[in-house]
DNA sequence: CAGGGATTAATCGTGTGCAACTAAATTGCT
DNA sequence: AGCAATTTAGTTGCACACGATTAATCCCTG
């Protein structure tokens, strides 16, 4: 069918995720400016304060980022002394990303500041539990579909 | 007050908007493929086949885009055809963005091609409406927090 | 144990995003 | 009219994001 009005809750919705995401990587940026974190670089180091050390690929597959960001991401937060990156003995492909002291230090500073700032927002009249679980069936959909019967190319 | 550990559900929000935000710009990159177009390039084209023409301010507006993002998308956009920029005769500051004749006649193919692409998901347990409501609260209760009281900084 | 396929990071190129700044034009105020 | 504040696009610099490619290493099978 497909008819030649555009789907307008459709693109309604993906206008609000992509404006949404903007936000919200705005506000982080300035809730981690003291620290000099970007909000990548932020769920990096959350990701390794659960689990340190990591190789490049189980970060990447925690972040669903692939190398060709994590690579000047991680160089950017080595060079700021958080982690360290250095290439394991056992399987010389691998790179083991790994906390400094220095992290492991600022990481309840990090927390508090985070926290402080959320505080500061009242999400009232929202239901996180559903609203997550609602944003993550529509993630589950787009994976179903993506690269999948795309294939009218013209 | 501030405990140290991470909002995990807070947190959560963000990463969940930041992944599905990114999902869907793949999901639209996929299905416009065919025209060699982005999704930024899409929405910007989106606004202008709802009114053409459009000051650079006046899309930004819309699309909650500087002209540091906007004038180097809406070269490459000239570039490709689909848009002239004319500075404007009445204020010389300002740059209008216009469809081309080209655009006009796409304009039914691109929307015909998104629905084709819609179809193929099934957003059952998803209520649109409501969905979109509790993620415009997020922004709006996000857009009154930003580069408020976050001046505690270190 | 040699050699080909698979895996892993890194690299390259393109396209956003955005803060900060610049340049030009307009507006407003005296 | 004349000049300062404002508005508007453009430019620059930095940081993602990701597809495509490359180089090194590992693994597996004959």
């Amino acid at each position: 069918m497909s008819n030649t009005t555009p789907r307008r809750l459709d693109d309604q919705l993906c206008f609000a995720f992509y404006s949404a995401s903007k936000k919200f990587n705005h506000f982080y940026q300035d809730a981690l400016r003291p620290f000099h974190l970007t909000y990548p670089q932020y769920i990096t180091l959350l990701a390794l304060w659960e689990t340190s050390p990591m190789t490049v690929r189980e970060l990447g597959s925690h972040l669903n980022l692939d190398s060709g960001t994590l690579t000047p991401l991680l160089k950017r937060l080595e060079k700021q002394g958080w982690i360290t990156r250095k290439r394991s003995d056992q399987d010389e492909r691998q790179v083991n990303v790994t906390l400094t002291d220095h992290a492991l230090e600022k990481r309840d500073e990090v927390y508090a500041r985070v926290n402080d700032c959320i505080d500061l927002m009242s999400f009232d009249g929202v239901d996180y539990d559903q609203l997550i679980d609602q944003i993550h069936q529509v993630m589950t959909e787009l994976d179903g579909i993506s690269h999948k019967d795309l294939i009218h190319e013209s």
